[in-house]
DNA sequence: CATGCGTGGCG
DNA sequence: TCGCCAAGCAT
């Protein structure tokens, strides 16, 4: 092996000047040149952006920015709203534990902190939806608290630029020590950018562009010739195929059947067809509603973290008086497809009216 | 602490 | 078509 012992560690002030020519513009962030003019971040709008971002890519994550921003433009606004407008407004952005985390922590801030979000680490860490990531990334980008911010970009270039071996998760602690070595009193919220900037552009996980890198010359991974074999992560499970059914009844003036699921679990708190669970053996029938149903030739396929699912869907027109024994009836003009959940909104776009 | 929890894009 | 991946958190 080539002895990598002569190779200087990165200087932040490398990244940051590298920061200053090539920083991404984002509808949240203040750029380098305004920051240093002195302005600072909307604290309110930092925090939206960055659980927005929590496993989610940038662009997936601008328009609903703009949305949530728009209707509710401070934190007492949102803490004031109700569930179903946010559950709706978050729909197709997945993972909705964040949205109910999201309004519980608005309204903690509304009732515990006067309507003005806590301005460090140790004080982010303690609200519901914010974890080790989320707190540094807005202690320090808000409020330039020299927080170690650690995500999937920083792992990613400290795996390569000092060549850990030892596969994730295990290799968490010594990429976030690393991390820390590197982050500087000077600029940390730019700094914090900066990295997530290098890993998103550079750095990235498939055919990194080293030539172009500011730390080329420091990255212990790329003198080995190696660097798009790191981080090493451990193996990951084989996601098993499940069935269910959905029932999309029509009552004659319009109004569709639907139910409210429950607080926790998959798309907990989210708006959907009634149906069956979904399993990997046969599903059992469960309409919510007595009906002529009628199976629809084609199936909605949809593939969640950790499984896939075939989901059968049944339509019905119903009357008037018919009570349905489980939902409710969401009138026509309140039914907006792009409320559901991604799976459920699949399964409306096979019907009919979906179709049109 | 390993597992549950979405979605869309890309090679 | 398919696995991998993206600014993680809660339990």
């Amino acid at each position: 092996m080539r002895d990598t012992s002569a190779i200087p560690v990165p200087k932040p002030e490398t990244l940051l000047d590298w920061y200053d020519r090539h920083a991404r513009k984002m509808p949240w962030r203040v750029g380098p040149a305004e920051r240093k003019a002195g302005v600072m971040p909307d604290p309110y709008r930092i925090w939206m952006s960055e659980v927005m971002l929590q496993q989610t890519t940038v662009a997936a994550v601008r328009e609903y920015f703009l949305k949530f921003t728009d209707k509710w433009p401070r934190v007492s606004d949102l803490a004031a709203a109700a569930d179903a407008d946010v559950m709706a407004a978050w729909a197709g952005l997945g993972y909705y534990a964040r949205a109910r985390n999201l309004l519980k922590c608005a309204r903690a801030v509304a009732a515990d902190y006067d309507g003005v979000f806590p301005q460090t680490y140790a004080d982010l860490l303690k609200l519901p939806g914010v974890g080790p990531y989320t707190a540094a990334a807005v202690a320090s980008i808000a409020y330039d608290e020299p927080a170690v911010v650690v995500d999937g970009n920083v792992e990613r270039v400290m795996s390569r630029v000092f060549n850990v071996l030892t596969p994730l998760p295990d290799a968490k602690p010594e990429l976030t020590a690393l991390a820390a070595s590197l982050t500087p009193q000077d600029r940390p919220g730019d700094y914090a950018q900066a990295v997530m900037d290098l890993g998103a552009t550079i750095c990235t996980p498939r055919n990194p562009a080293c030539g172009l890198c500011p730390w080329r010359d420091n990255c212990v991974a790329r003198l080995q010739g190696t660097p798009a074999e790191l981080p090493r992560k451990k193996p990951k499970k084989v996601k098993p195929k499940r069935r269910g059914i959905a029932y999309i009844a029509r009552r004659v003036d319009g109004a569709y059947l639907l139910e409210t699921r429950p607080e926790s679990g998959l798309l907990g708190g989210m708006l959907g067809w009634p149906g069956s669970d979904w399993t990997e053996s046969d599903p059992t029938p469960a309409p919510p509603i007595r009906a002529e149903w009628k199976t629809l030739n084609a199936e909605a396929r949809h593939t969640f973290t950790h499984f896939h699912l075939s989901l059968t869907v049944l339509t019905a027109l119903v009357p008037m008086e018919r009570q349905p024994e489980r939902g409710e009836f969401i009138p026509a003009e309140e039914f907006d497809p792009k409320s559901l959940p991604t799976v459920m909104r699949k399964a409306y776009d096979l019907t009919d009216s979906g179709r049109t």
